[in-house]
DNA sequence: CCCATACGCAACCTCCTGGTTGTGTATTGA
DNA sequence: TCAATACACAACCAGGAGGTTGCGTATGGG
């Protein structure tokens, strides 16, 4: 049991969710999701936070995809990155309807008993 | 700005993410998705960790609102709590569909430009 | 050309997290 | 009734996360 295949995908999925489970780096993916991609110093701005605590932060969500940075000149610009929100949202959406299903179930149970 | 509905929003959401974000959780999550409540010893069976290890996710999963613990006579059983998933699933949608919006008018803006 | 800008890297700090062990208490079943 | 079961609570520990400061380096505009 717990092929090397699904516990990639394990720890891949953690991952994003961990990288989703901090305030300050919802607001960086809210401004991200939202434009274009944005320099360091930009994204630092108006924040209480200084300029290298956000770069850690892009980082934390760069390391699980969710977000993509490239140099340009002497500014290093993050863009979104789609693809593993999809993901996450698809697995929330198997993890719900499997709960449906288990209610269905019991449903269908308990009304069989009544008859 | 920031109001406290919003932060309060913020937090929430954080906190569930968070909670999502770790490889333990995710499988009692898995499990728990998957049938009924369950208590923590018998979540913990097959577990390389200990019960109370289990016991301390477990905790973190329903501070976050994923999880319901009761007390059952001697054992304490903890159930799926599914609107979290769907508050959390329809944030990763919303976040998703905004980004398509500013790929869609950046798309409009190249094609205006060519013609 | 030169200074301000925008970084990266590294050391350092504090606090939280994930985990264990140990102990005490309530519940259950034989 | 009494031992095994199932738990809660607390202390403790190592390591990682979030944050700061300090410093060195490349880039760009005037």
């Amino acid at each position: 049991m717990s092929r090397p295949r699904i516990r990639a995908e394990l720890e891949a999925r953690a991952s994003v969710f961990a990288a989703l489970g901090d305030e300050t780096r919802l607001l960086l993916v809210g401004k991200l999701s939202n434009g274009l991609p944005q320099s360091i110093s930009r994204l630092a701005e108006g924040s209480a936070l200084t300029r290298q605590a956000i770069a850690k932060h892009l980082r934390v969500l760069e390391r699980a995809g969710l977000v993509r940075g490239m140099r340009a000149g002497r500014e290093s610009r993050f863009a979104f990155t789609p693809e593993p929100f999809k993901e996450a949202q698809s697995y929330l959406e198997r993890v719900s309807s499997q709960w449906d299903d288990v209610l269905a179930r019991l449903k269908f149970f308990v009304e069989d008993e009544e008859s």
